[in-house]
RNA sequence: GGGUUCUUAGCUCAGUUGGUUAGAGCGCUACGUUGACAUCGUAGAGGUCGGCGGUUCGAAUCCGCCAGAACCCA
């Protein structure tokens, strides 16, 4: 079965640092060869589903894309470990308009031809032609991560049943009355030529031209000033309002003003849309052309005159400027203007234009014939989902955004004016020489409902297929019968977590809530897991003008695929964006080396094909192996815990301190043997087995050394792997507090003793003495130290250890106070008098003022009475502590001062 | 104009329900290479948690206002 022998368990310690390169790729084909991805509906478990948001075939994969699929793949290898069937559904979006934009550049440079030479049929062909030469890019890349998603699963919004589900989809809201046609003022995009959603525009601050016109009123009796930022569309202009209070047109009103160019009377009206304190409080009224216009166009029934082609340029409505660009048109009338003695002033303001998000053109609001989906009934069922708490925001702060959205919604313009794509499931009656026939009514409905009658040549917004992608990737048909027999949608929906970016809130996720209630009868989802978008180091988006780009391929190239994960994932903290420096992943490839040479500590002395594994029991392991041992278990709860509330980072954070600093920092360093000697087995048993378990913690974040450091520890069955190993469980039996206390307590003394040697330059190589004086009642503890003398000796080189009670503190020793606990450290040779005792007036002085701080809180009557007791309690025991230390210290002061 | 978020060590940022004179990584200083790791170790310096007020026995944490930054929506 397994088809790409892993790594013999070899212990050969090696003394390069790790090397990333050497094994990734060959542990990636590893896993997928053996399936490890693959999910199928299994009863006796528990499913956990991810929905990858699929990225555009025309995708290279980002640091965005680099930083979800961490996390997904990450909560997809925890669930896995933990035995549930865990499913992480891959695809891509075959992202209409990216798409055909790309084909089409394609076409010209290579060869000089466009879409239109094409035809249709042959376009489309070209496209899927493409998908099939280039859509796997994204894939590939991701594949560098260690994604664990089920390729086997990967689909693609056009495949066939996908496309069907969201022709059924169209048929069954129209049937609902939830899709209707219109002619209606929509989001035109010149370039691409296509309707837009009012999602796909973004609305940019520019500083732009306030050109202030005169309008002269036709009874000559003067003229009306009006301001506009778009000159260009008084051709289509068709009234002039004011506002009706305001009293300097009170008499205008009813009145008309004759257009200046077009030489046409329009009238004047009274709406109070119009801001009075605005430019000239006099407003023109471009019913076609702005979204405002239109609707006081509608109030008072004025004519529409459309003056636009659909590539923006004018059209025959605009008279003399017909077939000009609409900037070239716009020079042009204001210069009309100005020969005319129209043209009052001009200013320069800012002003928000409407971007297209694909082509970044200026968009024109233009009356169009398009299909839109009616979002309100839509929306009420999805609030109510996450006010109800079936959908959980994490954080939670983005349900407001959510909530403000969706109560805000407007009807979703659907349509698209592109070729790629789903298309309209509409068909049209022709007439004798094939055009539509107007006169009848269409038909709506998937398969071509007669013989001769043409389908809607537009297609879908992309959104409209991708907002079913949680069931329809899992053969979803909108058949009641069908449905309830397709056990892969029944096992694995709904699904449990989406995770995703705040950019696409509203086009996707949103909207998938709202498909998956109106179709399934369930949320798609429980959680909601939103990212932060990853900016570069300075805050900026990343982009390809900026030339900011931080390419994750490269960066897997120079640090590995672990310690890109690794530090992406605890970066990622939060919601809060990532300022991403390369450097920062330095701190994954450090890790990565940390542990690869941490298994040489006691790797070097295991002999290969052994399994090292017994039996011992808890009482007596080392005092180093117990508190490690309740280290590890007091930590799986802390990251379990962690990963419950989507706190990646923290739970990894608390893995690395815990491998690094507890593990490699002492454990490890207590339990290497002298020089020159073996380690023993049974402490060589513990340390594997320990290691194994941080090995299989880290493993979700760092799946590529862990997998191979895991096959190093002992034989291992062919059929197993450390991608489906057990995620370790917490164990009480495994939990020595006193034993963890007097460790602590050691751990403390060392460091006090180490700050001594480092004071006093006492060289590393050279052997101290130190005398632990504890108080009386510290039996245990003194038994404790004396049998671990050894500690001492091995992390602050105390060759000779005396512990008792009641020491007397021998002449020139510098000393270090541990709440009641003291080391006395005797350096006659290199003690310096007066540098102990400056140092001793320091701690006296710090600790004086810990301990004033604390006896004010003691001293306030509030405090006794109304802080819970045990805060109380803890407060007295710092007071306590800090009076013994600091009458130590002062005694120690008085000896130096004495000698 | 409305909303959200952010402001904590030189830099980048953590900090769950308010309760140790605030933590990490990087950087900095000193020392260190008789074998796990210099992609390292040990020790250390460095912060009145943006400002002002309030609530509270107690505030980096909760509330209000102000200043600055970013984003979303109009």
């Amino acid at each position: 079965m397994a088809s790409d022998t892993p790594a013999s368990n070899s212990t050969a310690s090696t003394q390069e640092p790790y090397d990333a390169s050497a094994i990734e790729d060959k542990w990636y084909r590893f896993w997928e060869q053996n399936g490890y991805f693959h999910a199928e509906p299994a009863p006796e478990r528990t499913p956990h589903v991810i929905m990858m948001p699929p990225p555009n075939v025309t995708g290279r994969l980002h640091m965005g894309h680099a930083l979800q699929s961490t996390i997904q793949d990450a909560l997809t290898r925890i669930r896995r470990m933990q035995g549930q069937e865990s499913l992480w559904m891959p695809g891509k979006d075959h992202a209409g308009i990216a798409t055909q934009n790309v084909v089409e550049r394609k076409l010209k440079d290579e060869e000089e031809t466009t879409r239109r030479d094409l035809g249709r049929d042959k376009f489309i062909e070209r496209v899927w032609e493409w998908k099939e030469e280039y859509g796997d890019i994204i894939s590939q890349q991701m594949r560098t991560l260690g994604v664990s998603c089920d390729w086997d699963r990967e689909r693609f919004t056009m495949d066939e049943g996908f496309s069907r589900a969201v022709q059924e989809v169209f048929v069954q809201l129209y049937k609902d009355g939830l899709i209707y046609r219109g002619d209606y003022l929509v989001n035109w995009d010149p370039e691409n030529q296509t309707a837009l959603s009012d999602e796909e525009v973004d609305n940019v601050e520019r500083e732009g031209s306030f050109w202030h016109m005169k309008y002269p009123l036709s009874d000559g009796s003067g003229h009306l000033q009006i301001a506009t930022t778009r000159p260009e569309t008084m051709l289509g202009d068709t009234a002039v309002a004011v506002h009706p209070e305001d009293e300097r047109y009170a008499g205008l009103v009813g009145k008309t003003v004759r257009l200046p160019l077009m030489d046409r009377e329009i009238p004047i009206i009274a709406d109070a849309y119009v801001d009075q304190s605005f430019g000239e409080g006099a407003l023109k009224v471009t019913p076609a052309h702005d979204k405002n216009d239109f609707e006081i166009g509608q109030r008072h029934a004025l004519e529409v005159i459309n003056i636009m082609n659909p590539d923006a340029t004018i059209n025959e409505n605009g008279g003399r400027y017909e077939g000009m660009d609409r900037f070239d048109a716009r020079e042009q009338i204001v210069e009309d203007l100005e020969r005319a003695g129209l043209l009052v002033k001009v200013e320069t303001i800012p002003n928000t234009v409407p971007i297209s998000s694909r082509s970044k053109e200026i968009i024109e609001p233009l009356i169009s014939r398009q299909w839109f989906v009616k979002m309100e009934p839509l929306a009420k069922p999805a609030i109510e989902a996450v006010q109800d708490g079936r959908v959980n925001f994490y954080p939670e702060r983005w349900a407001n955004e959510y909530f403000r959205w969706m109560e805000n919604i407007r009807d979703w313009c659907i349509s698209r004016q592109l070729w790629w794509g789903h298309r309209i499931p509409v068909w049209y009656h022709t007439t004798a020489d094939g055009s539509i026939d107007e006169s009848r009514d269409f038909v709506v409905a998937v398969d071509r409902p007669e013989e001769g009658m043409v389908q809607d040549k537009d297609v879908l917004d992309t959104w409209f297929s991708s907002w079913l992608w949680p069931f329809a990737t899992l053969g979803w048909t909108g058949d009641e019968e069908r449905d309830a027999a397709n056990e892969d949608l029944q096992y694995f929906y709904p699904t449990d977590v989406l995770v995703s970016g705040y950019d696409i809130l509203f086009f996707w996720i949103a909207r998938m809530v709202m498909a998956g209630q109106y179709f399934t009868g369930k949320e798609p989802f429980k959680d909601i897991f939103i990212t932060g978008m990853v900016k570069d180091k300075h805050g900026r988006w990343m982009s390809k003008s900026l030339g900011n780009g931080i390419d994750p391929l490269e960066m897997v190239d120079q640090y590995g695929a672990d310690a890109v994960r690794y530090s992406l994932t605890v970066l990622c903290a939060q919601g809060q964006d990532i300022k991403l420096d390369p450097l920062k992943f330095e701190m994954g490839r450090n890790f990565a080396n940390k542990i690869w040479n941490a298994f040489n500590v006691f790797g070097q002395f295991m002999e290969e094909g052994t399994d090292y594994r017994r039996e011992r029991s808890f009482e007596e392991l080392e005092l180093v192996e117990r508190w490690m041992l309740t280290r590890l278990n007091t930590a799986i709860e802390e990251i379990d815990d962690a990963i419950g509330r989507y706190r990646l980072n923290e739970a990894l954070s608390r893995i690395y301190d815990l491998f690094w600093h507890d593990y490699c920092d002492w454990y490890l360093e207590l339990i290497k043997p002298p020089y020159g000697e073996e380690m023993d087995d049974d402490t060589i048993a513990l340390a594997v087995e320990i290691y194994e378990q941080l090995v299989q913690l880290l493993h979700p974040f760092m799946p590529f050394i862990t997998e191979e450091l895991w096959w190093r520890l002992r034989p291992r069955e062919e059929s197993d792997s450390c991608i489906v190993s057990d995620w370790p469980e917490a164990d009480n039996e495994l939990i020595d507090e006193r034993g963890t206390e007097i460790f602590n307590l050691m751990q403390e003394m060392i460091s006090g003793i180490r700050n001594v040697r480092s004071q006093y330059n006492v060289a590393a190589s050279k052997d101290i003495a130190a005398l632990v004086n504890l108080p009386e009642s510290y039996t245990d503890v003194a038994q404790v130290m004396d049998q671990y003398a050894g500690y001492f000796a091995k992390m602050a080189r105390v060759g000779d250890l005396t512990v008792g009670h009641g020491l007397v503190k021998p002449d020139a020793s510098a000393s270090v106070v541990i709440r009641r606990s003291e080391v006395f450290i005797p350096l006659a040779d290199v003690i310096d008098l007066e540098q102990e005792r400056e140092r001793l007036r320091k701690e006296i002085s710090d600790k004086e003022g810990f301990l004033k701080s604390v006896q004010g809180k003691l001293a306030n009557e509030q405090f006794r009475t109304k802080a819970p007791a045990a805060i109380v309690e803890k407060e007295q025991q710092k007071e306590a502590d800090a009076k013994a230390e600091l009458k130590r210290l002062r005694a120690s002061l008085e000896e130096f001062a004495a000698e």
